[in-house]
RNA sequence: GGGGCACUAGCUCAGGUGGUUAGAGCGCACCCCUGAUAAGGGUGAGGUCGCUAGUUCGAGUCUAGCGUGCCCCA
């Protein structure tokens, strides 16, 4: 006996059950235990920061994730799954200051940098729970106890190995260079992080006078969008070859510009052209800068230059240059040996020398520099820009800007034709990542600005010797020691005071400051730089410094082993994040490694948005949150509505709709085909373990679902194999539908018929098999249900049965199962089936009228040996009394014969249209004959002969005008809408029993009680009634049918016309 | 301004290697079933496949240009 089964079943409460289950017997670890000699399929987990909570585009990710792990897992490899977490940088520090309501390095400078970094540790595993509860719920199997977590002591070294290997490779220094700035952080940010905060703003843009030297009333008119960097402008730079009017202005004063701007900025304001020179002429030439507050140093300024990033799209066609705030400006003006100015201090105020705007941020001062350049005459325009611009990845009201700084870079330029060779070997998912996004992105490479001004992340290991300048790397905490044995006395004498602290912590600011060393014979003692770097480095180093490679020499071969990952997958947004400093690093680190590395296959998936194709926000409010979902519809639904509507690479639209969706047109029609097979196979004692008829044996309709069910899993293998799940879920899809609506529906009765038969028990043993293999197939996609189906079929039924469906092997293709004619045969059938109900709605015969016969047109002989293997099924749903094959085709249908063109195209080439016009025009019958007698017809194209057999051309049957026919794929279904007495009789005993099944509907009675049935009628229905009356009783549980009313309540109804009245009462128990 | 992606039915989306009747679900209309039943099933209406050129015997599919939207970057 199976446990009883409620088609009424509550996936949440499922869920739970199944949780408890997986908890209680390890299934996890067993699933591990088991494989462990199997060959590895190794995964890399892109590591969270767990300081923020998690959100729907998390569940996402996971749950792709889990659907590749679990389907190789059952596949025969050996998955690890190691979690990890993402525990430095600028999120953490963030979230610190404000929950410490503080912000900026000075403020945390105050604070004092050895609380603030316990602080940053206490913030780090902030919502690790939640993010557990996340991953549990959703049924991400990951291991969460042995994650890797970037701030260990051994993570650190492991990166500061990969550090130290970068700068004896020269690869690794310190530049001045014009980086994206956030001055409320106090820190430079790397290109990946920068494209994480771009938002959509208005800034002002202004078009301002810059007055040329030695020629009265004369301006040069520059374009900016940053009015800030004015007090620090260096230069003013042309297009040589433009052209540059100089015009004179309805005030008399005169203005330089370019010629293609003037219409754009003079609009109509009356203007005289005084001169016409290339921006070439105006090189050289001096003007008085708006702003004069300091000199510039080190050479020349404020004369014009060229350069050939002036555009004439938009602005003046001059450009203002400070070369402090902008990477074009800075390399015009070094080219050009032009003087220096950098009015503004690193948190993005001005000094003091700046009088009119001290101590105003940059961009707040913005009004006032214009108002202040207006009332002197020398703004000439202000419009409002609107563009995206960067802001803090982590704080979205802070503003970026370009920056002039000290910085230390990877020089990832110099190798980056080694990282676009890699990624040539590398399957994305989609494909054009490849080439696209994410190979334009290397195109595009800049050096890796790699130092952060800031406290907490991993130590940039250099230390440099205060007197002579020595440069050293440093790769491990045994390599410090070994300079200096008491290089950590700091340390230890902290912790003796705080006993809390973690020895982790030896390798982090403040402590790490204090190691010094100094070298026998030598002046000067080595001190550590005072940057940490960008935390993005650190999760890049994951494959490697998850095992502490290569200090930790117990797990060096666990490292060899697990590189490269087989497969990754992330949001789009990590192309520049994780993706790049995952195979930059690896590129750099590891030459001998043959390409790609140190992932394989990377599934890029897209962002979640709603329904509307929006972003999902939290500010919105525009989506539910997935835990609320999962809790009333389970994860389960959840699951596979992100499978069926994810295409890598493409946004997601997701909503509650979906979810419900998933239930009621997929876990639903499973689960009560499961339900409907127990709750039968208990009736019978039907038992699993008894020996079952070979497939061979059994009836059509077995044989064909087995097909169904053997090609479905073909279809998903190769789908999972490349990584292509939404088109894998389509598989399944179809096939549960039919399940569902054709073999289930359809074989009904052979379950619930008396006593034991060959064709009861091939019904229980194939639809036993079906619903094992179908649980096998969904159990990556839908874990919780496939479970609890598996564990009531299989698991405590079968002796020596897997423990959980996840320790089973995948559903395995089966050759005894092929049979392609079968399939065939079912897609025929239905189609017959289909047209011929189509006749009867466009006749308006109900299907309830039973009719003679239905007359089925085909072209050849195998598909009416194929048709009439379903005979009995297709006169059942066509309610018809036999299905008949006609000789006289040409009675009912035209034909028409069409090229085949796949075969013909490359044959007849241009001849193709006149062979498609010759048949059509040909006298299809005939030509029909023709070709089945002689097998071939020759037609004459174009002055050649061709000769055409049975494959070069495919007949299509229709339906000439006048019958009751309707066409299908090609196939004709005419029906004999004669309805002889007899038919009549059987079609009103139809309507009866409609209206005695309504009747006990209506009063709620059980669906098995049987009834007493009393009925009064006149006339033909009262004939008909009486002829049929055993059908009537048997169809409607009747245990007494009479003529005359009886006991019970008393119903009245209309039979085409006729009145009806029956009495109905339930029979006593 | 540059790069990438998308544009297919009222809505949400599928449509390897070009093959001539473009599919599904939801919604809608009509119908069936009443032994999966506060379920199930069927039939139908609905599409110039964003637009314009081109390549080809043949284009939703390939090429180019344009338009609109989203993403990424200046």
């Amino acid at each position: 006996m199976f446990d009883p089964v409620s088609p009424q079943v509550s996936f949440p409460q499922l869920d739970k059950e199944v949780q408890r289950f997986w908890d209680d017997e390890r299934i996890f670890a067993k699933v591990l235990e088991q494989s462990k000699k199997k060959p590895p399929f190794v995964f890399y987990e892109g590591p969270p920061t767990a300081n923020g909570m998690p959100h729907a585009g998390h569940v996402l990710t996971r749950v792709m994730k889990d659907v590749f792990l679990r389907y190789k897992s059952m596949s025969g490899f050996h998955v690890p799954r190691r979690a990890g977490w993402d525990t430095h940088g600028l999120p953490v520090e963030v979230e610190v200051e404000k929950e410490l309501g503080i912000s900026g390095r000075q403020a945390i400078a105050d604070f004092g940098i050895e609380p603030f970094t316990k602080k940053c540790i206490e913030s780090v595993f902030k919502y690790t729970h939640e993010w557990e509860v996340m991953t549990r719920r959703i049924g991400f199997w990951v291991d969460l106890e042995d994650a890797y977590v970037t701030f260990h002591k051994s993570y650190v070294e492991s990166v500061w190995w990969a550090l130290k290997k970068l700068f004896d490779k020269g690869l690794l220094y310190k530049g001045h260079k014009v980086v994206w700035w956030w001055p409320q952080g106090g820190t430079a940010l790397s290109a990946g992080e920068v494209g994480q905060g771009y938002k959509q703003v208005d800034d002002p843009s202004i078009t301002v006078r810059f007055p040329v030297k030695g020629m009265p009333d004369t301006s040069f008119l520059a374009w900016t969008t940053t009015p800030w960097t004015l007090p620090s402008n260096i230069a003013l730079a042309v297009k040589a070859d433009a052209d540059y009017l100089t015009v004179r202005l309805d005030d008399g004063r005169k203005l330089v510009l370019a010629e293609a701007r003037a219409a754009n900025l003079l609009g109509d304001r009356p203007h005289e052209i005084l001169e016409r020179r290339k921006g070439q002429q105006w090189v050289g030439t001096e003007y008085e800068p708006p702003f004069r507050y300091v000199e510039p140093e080190g050479g020349p300024a404020h004369r014009v230059i060229a350069a050939d990033f002036v555009e004439l799209a938009s602005g003046s066609g001059l450009v203002h240059l400070a070369p402090a705030f902008g990477e074009d400006d800075f390399a015009a003006c070094k080219s050009e040996g032009l003087g220096w100015l950098q009015l503004l201090r690193p948190d993005g105020t001005f000094p003091p020398e700046v009088t009119d705007f001290a101590g105003r941020f940059c961009k707040d001062a913005d009004r006032d520099i214009i108002r202040n350049l207006r009332t002197r005459g020398l703004l000439f325009k202000e419009e409002v820009y609107r563009h995206d611009y960067p802001f803090s990845w982590r704080r979205m009201e802070d503003p970026l800007i370009q920056y002039a700084r000290e910085s230390w870079f990877v020089r990832t330029t110099q190798e980056i034709h080694r990282v676009q060779e890699n990624n040539e070997h590398v399957h994305w998912e989609p494909e054009h990542i490849k080439r696209g996004r994410f190979g334009q992105f290397l195109e595009g490479n800049v050096d890796w600005a790699l130092s952060r001004e800031r406290f907490w992340g991993t130590p940039l290991p250099i230390w440099v010797n205060d007197e002579t300048g020595d440069v050293v790397a440093v790769g491990s905490v045994e390599e410090i020691l070994e300079r200096n044995p008491r290089a950590f006395d700091h340390f230890y004498e902290a912790q003796r005071r705080d006993r809390s602290l973690a020895d982790h912590l030896m390798v982090h600011k403040p402590w790490i400051d204090h190691v010094t060393w100094t070298e026998r014979g030598k002046p000067g003692v080595y001190r550590r730089v005072p940057e940490v770097i960008d935390c993005w480095f650190d999760s890049g180093c994951m494959p490697f410094a998850q095992w502490g490679y290569p200090h930790v020499k117990e797990q060096r071969k666990k490292f060899h082993k697990a590189f490269p990952a087989d497969f990754i997958t992330e949001a789009v947004d990590q192309t520049r994040g994780w993706f790049y400093s995952l195979m930059t690093i690896s590129t750099l680190l590891f030459d001998e490694e043959k390409y790609p590395h140190p992932f394989k296959n990377c599934v890029v998936l897209g962002l979640l948005t709603d329904e509307q194709g929006r972003k999902m926000s939290k500010s919105l409010k525009n989506y539910t949150d997935p835990l609320e979902l999962m809790e009333s519809a389970g994860a389960d639904a959840v699951r596979w509505a992100l499978y069926s509507a994810t295409v890598p690479g493409q946004n997601t639209r997701f909503f509650d709709r979906a979810t419900k969706e998933a239930i009621s047109k997929f876990l639903l029609k499973i689960w009560n085909s499961y339900a409907f097979f127990v709750q039968l196979a208990n009736i019978d004692g039907w038992d699993p373990t008894a020996p079952r008829p070979a497939v061979g044996g059994r009836p059509p309709m077995d044989r064909w679902v087995l097909a169904e069910l053997d090609h479905t899993v073909r279809s998903v293998r190769r789908e999972l194999d490349d990584y292509k799940s939404h088109l894998a879920v389509r598989h399944i899809e179809g096939f549960v539908d039919a399940l569902s609506n054709w073999y289930v529906r359809r074989s009904k009765p052979r379950f619930w018929a008396q006593g034991e038969s060959a064709d009861k028990a091939a019904a229980f043993a194939t639809l036993y098999e079906v619903l094992v293999e179908t649980t096998k197939l969904i159990a990556p996609f839908v874990p919780f249900m496939s479970e609890a189906i598996f564990q009531n079929l299989v698991a405590t039924r079968i002796p020596k049965a897997p423990r959980s469906v996840h320790l089973a092997a995948f559903a395995e293709p089966s050759v005894e199962r092929v049979d392609e004619s079968l399939r065939r045969a079912v897609q025929l059938s239905r189609a017959v089936v289909a047209a011929g109900l189509r006749v009867r709605a466009d006749t308006k015969l109900k299907v309830r009228q039973p009719l003679s016969k239905a007359i089925v047109a085909v072209a050849d002989e195998m598909e009416r040996v194929t048709i009439q293997r379903f005979e009995r099924i297709i006169r059942d749903e066509l309610n018809v009394e036999e299905i008949a094959f006609t000789d006289e085709l040409e009675t009912y249908v035209d034909y028409q014969l069409l090229p085949n063109f796949r075969a013909l195209g490359p044959r007849l080439g241009k001849h193709l249209p006149a062979c498609k016009a010759a048949l059509a025009a040909a006298d299809g019958a005939a030509l029909y004959a023709q070709l089945r007698t002689k097998g071939s017809v020759v037609l004459a194209l174009g002055g050649e002969r061709f000769e055409l057999g049975p494959d070069d051309i495919q007949v299509r049957l229709v339906a000439k005008a006048g019958f009751a026919a309707a066409e299908e794929q090609g196939h004709v279904v005419v029906l004999d809408t004669q309805i002889t007495p007899a038919l009549h009789r059987a079609g009103l005993a139809r309507e009866v029993i409609n209206r005695i099944n309504k009747a006990r509907k209506e009063m709620d009675l059980p669906i098995g009680a049987r009834v007493h049935v009393g009925w009064e009628a006149d006339g033909e229905l009262a004939e008909a009634i009486a002829a049929h009356a055993e059908t009537i009783a048997a169809e409607t549980l009747a245990s007494r049918f009479e003529r005359g009313l009886g006991e019970g309540r008393l119903h009245e109804a209309e039979v085409s016309g006729d009145g009806l009245r029956f009495s109905l009462r339930p029979e006593e128990a």
